[in-house]
RNA sequence: AGGCUCGUAGCUCAGUUGGUUAGAGCACUGCUUUGACAUGGCAGGGGUCAGCGGUUCAAAUCCGCUCGAGCCUACCA
């Protein structure tokens, strides 16, 4: 009657779909995600990195979120005050992007509805749509505090930024200048250096004739962008240069243009380049602009902000860039001034959002100095504060960090911050603050005649705030109080410059610590081809397609097993079939135990009982040195996830279910009611432990199983991480149950070998040693049932008719009904013998060499001769039964 | 151009400070539905650890070079 009540309860296979979202349900309506700031314990803090609030879940998110909530999880259960912030980021170009795309479909742009009126289009779509991938992060599992969830323009995380921007200012750390930047023309927005993706082109050196004024020849200009010619108001030389030293200050008669530029001489130009001698166009080019600005240079825009040629540009006006330079070659060509085309290779700037050539352009932007923001965060990682995993992205850091530009913040854009600065219409004062001025503070004028900036901030100006910002700072509130600085960071080694140097400046600069103690730098994901996963290439399977095929514990455990230090990793969906395949053995392992501990009215408890066996002292041993491995492995020294979650594997599958749960079956199926019932108990036992040292890599599976051991209740994810116990570890006793375990094997070889099938029993004769003896007088029983053995016993010597095998170097022999296939047995003890001898060349030769002897250490030494020894005495072994065989 | 990382079984990957008979999962071969599980069990085949050279008593592991893959940084027009 009990065992349908358990198969109904407990299915044969585990189906995730049936539990999973129930119980997430459960968790977050129990309040088991929700930190408490007024705790007593110890916090742990991780904040998230903000997807976009436009973001879906890709299996990089999946892995990066799986690790936080690995972390969290496990903190939790260690008694800690675990707390995980989830959030938003509000990714100004890419939402703005996405609504004005849904717009277009309408045929509408934001300029029809005026700014006002379209941010309140993106703020509907925010609510609607925005966020999917924090429900989807639900899906995963994953405990984060939902009362806390904050988005970067939420009101007081924009008060946040206002207040920095103002501080900085005041600080004298915040100017405005018209500079050189990054534009995107499709974006119309400037762009900071980390937003600018390089890509190697194939493009062309043109070398072009810069006739002189005074018709005294020309000389040769090589560039890679001939269209900007129009714009330029010099060409310069080396200082140095033989060829052109004598024809510094020489006027020059710029082609198509007819306009006369001077020759001008600077150490930056490189002689062995092209022709030495380069053109200058200090509106489009920032090298160019920095020379100009030594020589007081003329800038000349010539191309607008779409990126197309203006009045500047002569007859080229109103062409696209890309047309106008083949037509300034053209023209240039029929002129005669075309010397030579080389094919050259360049770095083109492409905008990180939507792919479009970057045009370096003059215009007026705010920028953040950054050099002494640097200062501390750089000292942070020198003096180990502050440490990364893998440590190599340390270099990485120190690099950006000691070569550090100023940040350009400004961004041409509706969506985001608005920049807290005003200016005077009247007197064109500007006035920063976080609230708008109510009159011009130098001239009086009232708040009509001042204006705010029309221009955004950069939204990692709002995410370099982020890991205090979302807590409440400026406030001083409870939470920041109790959980900040963080605890950890996790994330993609792709954003180091972007979010994780600037918070670091962010932390010293504004509360004077470090933001977090340590940062682990996640793997990237790849396809089986090694292709970065990509929207555009279709590669990247739906995380939550993979959840409804195998279950979130299932992909969590595969990305994790499959994601080893700071390397790549290569997926496909299907590999997540090892997971589903784990969750599932160990559904049944925990089914098996719960079947065999129904009728005995038993529930879990705190402590083993007395009188363990040998074999439930190797059990419990083998579960303690993996929970020891497990909390070595996530220290914030190591964060050998991977290594973690696959001890874990092998003890639940190898350890527990192959070995034990067979061992246990002799007890449970006996007639010895202590012996069951003390089997009964360890089973129990282990098995609650391991769902607990699990459960912070597979939540949801653990969980159902372990509420439904007898004695539990309440939740698994809010209970304690079973308590790493080094007495209950015994090497003896693992050695002890090893050479039982290896005589089984042997004797299953041997039966494999003869193609005993499972079903029929054999006889087996263990020739006296003191391996065999104590095997069959202390595990006598077990091997029996184990190896399908009828009767054991110990002989003197090798009897007739009987196969042989070794364990060590004593012979364990098994009793052949009928003829034995001699030529296949030949085989397989030569095959032996050949591996064997194999086996000992290697080491054997190391003990003539007396360099060893003298050299190596000595235990190394005793280890190999003791090696070679069982070694001899198995092949004697093994050559005495080969001539037996062979005479028959 | 510089820097970093990687190259281990057909595939995806482990291998912590040099000393293991070089491992796992998938795939493959044979046996197997015995009362947790065929998403399973038992047994097995498969690798000159990219190549060459060096250090060492000892190298998949440390060093150098070559080849191959990838990433990051860089103002050579």
């Amino acid at each position: 009657m009990s065992e349908e009540k358990l198969t109904a309860s407990l299915p044969k296979a585990y189906d995730p779909a049936v539990t999973e979202q129930d119980l997430y349900r459960e968790w977050e309506e129990a309040g088991c995600f929700k930190a408490d700031p007024l705790s007593e314990k110890t916090p742990y803090t991780i904040v998230i990195p903000p997807p976009n609030v436009t973001g879906k879940l890709t299996v990089g998110h999946v892995l990066n979120n799986t690790l936080q909530d690995i972390l969290i999880r496990y903190h939790r259960m260690k008694g800690e005050e675990a707390f995980w912030l989830p959030g938003t980021d509000h990714a100004g170009i890419a939402t703005q992007n996405v609504v004005e795309r849904e717009l277009a479909t309408k045929k509408i742009t934001r300029h029809d509805l005026g700014r006002e009126k379209f941010l309140e289009h993106v703020w509907n779509w925010k609510e609607k749509y925005g966020g999917i991938i924090l429900k989807q992060l639900r899906r995963l599992g994953c405990s984060c505090d939902w009362t806390a969830e904050r988005f970067t323009m939420d009101e007081g995380l924009s008060d946040a930024v206002k207040k920095c921007f103002v501080k900085l200012y005041d600080d004298g750390l915040i100017y405005k200048g018209k500079y050189i930047i990054n534009w995107c023309p499709r974006c119309k927005t400037a762009l900071s250096d980390e937003e600018k993706i390089p890509q190697d082109t194939k493009g062309s050196l043109w070398h072009i004739k810069y006739p002189f004024k005074d018709g005294s020849g020309y000389l040769i200009v090589a560039t890679t962008r001939p269209e900007t010619m129009l714009g330029d108001t010099a060409v310069a030389v080396h200082p140095d240069d033989p060829r052109y030293k004598d024809l510094i200050g020489k006027s020059i008669l710029l082609p198509l243009m007819n306009r006369e530029i001077p020759l001008i001489a600077d150490e930056y130009v490189d002689k062995d380049f092209g022709s030495g001698a380069v053109k200058m166009t200090p509106a489009h080019d920032p090298n160019d602009f920095e020379i100009g600005k030594r020589h007081n240079l003329e800038q000349i825009v010539v191309i607008d902000e779409s990126g197309i040629m203006n009045e500047n540009a002569g007859q080229f006006k109103g062409l696209d860039r890309f047309k106008a330079r083949e037509a300034v070659i053209a023209a240039l060509e029929e002129q005669g001034l075309l010397e030579k085309i080389e094919p050259h290779e360049l770095a083109v700037g492409h905008c990180e959002r939507c792919k479009t050539v970057i045009e370096p352009y003059l215009s007026e932007q705010w920028f953040v100095k950054m050099k002494p923001l640097a200062e501390p965060a750089i000292k942070a990682y020198k003096d180990g504060t502050l440490s990364f995993v893998p440590d190599r992205w340390g270099s990485v850091y120190l690099h950006w960090m000691e070569n550090i530009r100023d940040w350009c913040i400004s961004r041409q854009l509706w969506w985001g911050h608005q920049i807290p600065a005003y200016t005077c219409s009247k007197c064109s004062h500007v006035q920063v603050a976080e609230n708008a001025p109510e009159k011009c503070s130098k001239c009086g004028a009232s708040q009509e005649f001042i204006e705010q900036d029309s221009d955004v901030l950069d939204t990692w100006f709002s995410s370099w705030l982020w890991s205090f910002s979302t807590m409440g700072w400026p406030e001083k509130t409870p939470m920041l109080d109790k959980f900040y600085p963080t605890t950890a960071l996790v994330t993609g080694p792709d954003i180091i410059f972007f979010w994780v140097a600037r918070m670091v400046m962010a932390g010293y600069y504004f509360t004077g610590e470090c933001p977090f103690d340590s940062v682990y730098f996640t793997s990237i994901i790849r396809d089986l081809k090694g292709r970065k996963m990509s929207k555009s290439l279709g590669n990247s399977p739906d995380p939550i397609d993979i959840m409804d095929d195998y279950g979130a514990d299932a992909l969590r455990y595969t990305m994790v097993a499959l994601a080893p230090i700071g390397q790549d990793v290569r997926f496909a969906a299907e590999q997540c079939e090892m997971g589903r395949n784990f969750a599932n053995k160990l559904w049944n392992a925990a089914r098996f135990v719960l079947m065999n501990v129904e009728d005995m009215e038993l529930s879990v408890l705190e402590d083993y009982p007395e009188n363990l066996s040998e074999t439930d002292r190797w059990i419990i041993s083998r579960l303690h040195s993996t929970i020891a491995h497990v909390e070595h492995c996530l220290k914030p020294t190591e964060y050998r996830f991977n290594d973690a979650i696959k001890s874990i594997y092998e003890f639940v599958w190898n350890d527990f279910c192959d070995w034990y749960l067979e061992i246990s079956k002799k007890a449970l199926y006996g007639s010895d009611a202590d012996l069951k019932r003390n089997t009964a108990l360890v089973l129990l036992k282990v098995l609650d432990s391991a769902l607990k040292v699990l459960h912070p890599f597979m939540p949801f599976v653990t969980e159902t199983l372990w509420r439904k051991i007898p004695g539990n209740s309440g939740f698994l994810m809010t209970g304690s991480f079973p308590e790493y116990d080094a007495n209950l570890v015994s090497p003896e006793t693992e050695e002890k149950v090893g050479k039982m375990m290896q005589f089984v094997r042997t004797v299953r070889n041997l039966r494999a070998s003869a193609n005993v099938p499972p079903s029929r029993k054999v006889t087996v004769r263990a020739v006296a040693s003191d391996l065999n003896n104590a095997v069959v007088e202390n595990f006598g029983d077990l091997v029996k049932s184990l190896a399908g053995v009828e009767h054991l016993e110990i002989t003197d010597s090798k009897p007739e008719g009987h196969l042989v095998g070794l364990v060590d170097s004593s012979v364990v022999c098994m009793e052949l009904k009928g003829l034995i296939d001699v030529e296949k047995e030949l085989a397989r003890v030569e095959k032996e013998i050949e591996n064997t001898e194999k086996s000992m060349a290697k080491i054997a030769g190391k003990l003539e060499n007396k360099q060893f002897i003298e050299r190596a250490p000595a235990d190394i030494v005793e280890k190999v001769k003791e090696d070679v020894e069982v070694y001899k005495q198995q092949l004697e072994k093994l050559y005495e039964y080969k001539n037996e065989i062979g005479s028959i």
